[in-house]
Order: C-alpha cells, then structure tokens, then sequence
RNA sequence: GGAGAAAUGGCAGAGUGGUCGAAUGCACUGGUCUUGAAAACCAGCGAGGGUCACACCUCCGGGGGUUCGAAUCCCUCUUUCUCCGCCA
C-alpha cells in the first residue's frame, strides 16, 4: 500500500510510472487525493467538536467539586449536542476513510525507473545468462515420462488421494526432493540468514499483512470453519513475523529463510506447459526474506541475485535472470528479477526463482519500522526470493541429467541424496 | 472441554471514575565528569492524525455499552498463564 503523503508529493512521478503497468492512474491518484482531502477536514471538524466536549466535561467536574449542581447541570444539556454531532462526524468520518482505504489497496507498487516498459512475459530483459545447454541423447524425455519411467513421481496416485496437481513423490525421488530442501536451507544459512519454521495456515490480519486479502483471497486455499487459509508462499507467514513491529536501527538488516510448502489454487488450464510439475496446488519452496534500511535496499537485491546465481551455478544448471518489465511485475513489487532454467527436454524456460525489492509497500501496510538515526520512526523496506521452487528445479535436474542409463544427481547433492544416480 | 487469573509505552511494571497519555525501572539519546571507557550525576525520551509551527484529536489486547467524563465500571471476542480433564 503506498503512503498517502508520498501520493500527496509525487502525484506526476507515480502516473507516469505506474504508466509502464498499463495502467492509467491518473483518476485513482486524483480520487485519493480528494477523499484524502475530504477525510481530513471531517477529522478536523471531528476533533474541534471533541475538544469543545472535553473542555466541557472538566469544567462540569470542577463545578460539581464545587458545589455548582444546577450550572453543572445546565452544561450537561450541551454536552449532549455535541455528542450527536460527534457521532454523526464520526460516522462521515469511517465511511471517507474506509473508501480511502479501499482504492489504496488498489492501487499496486510504482515501479523502479529501471523497470521495462511492456505487457506480456516477452518484454521482460534478459540481463544475465549463464551454463551450458547439454546436448541430449536421442530420446530424451521430458520429466512427467522419466518421472513415471524411474518410478520416483506418481501424478495418478495424487489424483486418487486428493485431486489434480498434488503429487506424490516416491523413493528416490522423494530423497532427491528432501535433499534438494536440506541442500537450499544449507545455502542460505551459511549466508547469514536465520532458519524459521513457520505456520501453513494463517489468520485473516496475516492475508492483509501481505496482500493477499482483500482481493485475492481466491488464490488460497480457505479453511473456513477456522477461518484460516492455507499459504501460498512462505511469504506470507514470513513477513507477518514482522507486522507491527518497531525495530532499532541496529536491528537492520534482517535476514531470514524458510521451508514450506505452498498451496495454490491457481485457475485450472491445461495443456503442455502446466504439465508435470510445471504447475501445482501443492509444491515445496525455499524462501529467503530480508527487512533492510532504506538506503540499502536495493544493494540487498543484488546481493540476493548473487546468491541465487551461486545456487544455480553450483547446480550446473543453465540459467538466465530477466528483470520483469511492468506489465509482468507483481503487484507489490518495485522491481523483480526472475530466474529461469532451461529445460532441454521441454525446449522451454522454466520460473524458478523470483526475487523482489518490495521497498515501503509491504512495509506500510505492516506497520514495519524502524527507529532512524534522528529518532523518527520510519518504515523498513522488505525483499524476498525463493531460493527456490523445488518441482521446476526438480524437473530441470531430471531433464537436463538424464542419460541413456538413468539420471545422474548434480555433485553439490550426493551428499545429502547418498546415491549418484536415478536408474 | 471445565474452573480461575491476566492483557498498559521498545521491554518490564504501577495505576479501580476527573488534574492519567499514564508512576517507576531498564533500554535509548544528549550533557557533566574521565586520557578514554565504565560507573555516577543532570536532561530528554510512546504511537498515529492534524498544523508552516503550535493548538487540538485519538490510542492502555479487538469490538460494543454505561457516564457530562472510562486504562479504571458493564457486555462480547481474541490471546496468554495456572489448575483439572482429554490426547500425540
């Protein structure tokens, strides 16, 4: 959610660069002014009436201390007016500011002037490529047949227990995917950031922490008796760490990582590219989350960046980084770089990673922030990233290993997987 | 699931109808002292709204009520603790 200040301030700056998300905000912006405006003369009306009260109420004590029953009295008369209108104020006053609130949660995070103008996947800009494409065998197969063909992933049984993209990884595979989750949380501790086991269902006040309430509740998966949803992303529980939250400034920065599973409704569609693991309702991630001063936000990106390149190149995987143009931007996001394998069997990239500066807009609606060298409280700026989607990193270690004699393992995991190969 | 107790500023913790946005301690910031640091002493120090700045308004777990006036009384919800029951 963005501040309405900084609204207030950069009105211009914000449309045009909301403009590289298609979006023309130019009403949105101007109607949040307004009711802004609105709002604020009614608190003023509002606290005025207050004031007038109160002053009133310490004078009726005095007058009562003294002995002054019926002057007393005749205040009280007065009092009760003011009350009336107070309350009449006070109504105008939540309906404003309830609307305010309303288009705020509307309107998405403005992006960073680097930041691609474009609609679709296609305008995203490639910045960086690396590993080499292998050359396969004839036959190679793409990861759904060598799944069934080695006997380590069974799509039908998932069907059978629960529904359509549940999974169930067996024997080796399920090694391979638990050593894949041990091998990341070992990456990213040794970086310095702090291993958390959090929650998989949370509360409503966490949805809206992060920003998948109000408007998007139908991406969750909804335990209504509890009132709980089940999350889509470590994110979530994550960052809600963090909701309400004041910190020292020698605090910062905070580093943080998880495992989780994932739960996504997603709308169905089917075909080739959701096939397989491509995509789930229930997958495994790593994720990593930082909570930086301001100033350095953007340098803790990079270094994110880096930090998945290193996991990927450890891999031997061959990658690129595309940093997201605007259409493509998440919601609550400044700036984003995914990361994409290459599937060689697929012939086809494949989103593993998705790093992102969020700045202030998570921050504002979590209240996250921090006591500043002047002692001014001032919000935080958060990041997160997987680090990373297990079924496509799994799919393209299935796919880019395999040989004729079976599936080799990437070195980096024989010693958490104990064996070499899938055949 | 049953019975009881509690929820107050960054933290701890007083406060049972008006002068309480709230004692005190810790933490933090500035100063004195010191070669420097520590200690000691002095001063400052909650958050949000509002204002050019003041004024002013709101906030004592959430919501509602009583009252001229609520941290304080009542209702309700949530959470925590203690005891009992059940159970991995």
């Amino acid at each position: 959610m963005l501040q309405v200040a900084y609204i207030r301030d950069n009105k211009e700056d914000i449309v045009k660069r909301l403009a590289k998300r298609n979006i023309d905000a130019t009403q949105m912006i101007n109607e949040v002014i307004s009711l802004d405006e609105a709002r604020r003369s009614l608190q003023t009306k509002l606290d005025s009436t207050k004031a007038e009260s109160n002053s009133l109420s310490k004078e009726i004590g005095n007058l009562f201390k003294s002995g002054e029953a019926q002057k007393a009295n005749l205040l009280k008369e007065k009092t009760t007016q003011l009350k009336e209108t107070t309350k009449t104020l006070e109504q105008e006053l939540n309906y404003k500011a309830d609307e305010l609130k309303a288009l705020l949660y509307k309107i998405p995070n403005v992006p960073n002037t680097i930041v691609p103008a474009g609609n679709t996947d296609e305008d995203n800009e490639e910045v960086f490529r690396e590993g080499d494409i292998p050359v396969l065998y004839d036959g190679a197969l793409p990861h759904w047949e060598l799944a069934k063909k080695y006997d380590i992933i069974d799509f039908e049984l998932g069907n059978k227990i629960t529904g359509a993209g549940f999974p169930v990884y067996k024997g080796k595979g399920a090694k391979l995917q638990r050593a894949l989750i041990t091998y990341f949380l070992d990456k990213n501790t040794e970086a310095g950031y702090t291993e958390f086991q959090l929650p998989h269902l949370v509360n409503e006040a966490s949805g809206f922490g992060t920003g998948q309430l109000p408007d998007k509740e139908g991406q969750m998966y909804h335990v209504t008796a509890d009132n709980l949803y089940l999350i889509p992303t470590a994110e979530v529980p994550g960052t809600n760490i963090f909701r309400d939250t004041l910190l020292a400034e020698s605090d910062l920065p905070i580093g943080i990582t998880g495992y989780t599973p994932c739960f996504r409704r997603e709308a169905g569609s089917y075909g080739a590219h959701v096939r397989g693991l491509n995509r789930l309702h229930q997958f495994d991630k790593v994720e990593i989350l930082r909570v930086e001063h301001p100033n350095n936000s953007y340098n803790a990106l990079d270094g994110m960046v880096e930090h998945v390149k290193d996991i990927l190149k450890e891999l031997k995987l061959p990658y690129r980084i595309l940093r997201l143009c605007g259409g493509d931007l998440g919601f609550t996001s400044a700036l984003t770089y995914d990361f994409e394998v290459f599937s060689t069997a697929q012939d086809r990239w494949l989103e593993i990673s998705s790093v992102s500066n969020f700045e202030t807009f998570q921050a504002n609606r979590l209240k996250l922030r921090f006591k500043n060298s002047e002692g001014k409280n001032e919000l935080c700026h958060t990041l997160n990233g997987s680090s990373l989607a297990l079924p496509r990193v799994l799919a393209g270690i299935l796919e880019n290993y395999q040989t004729e004699d079976g599936i080799k393992i990437p070195e980096v995991l024989i010693p958490y997987t104990g064996f070499d190969m899938i055949s």
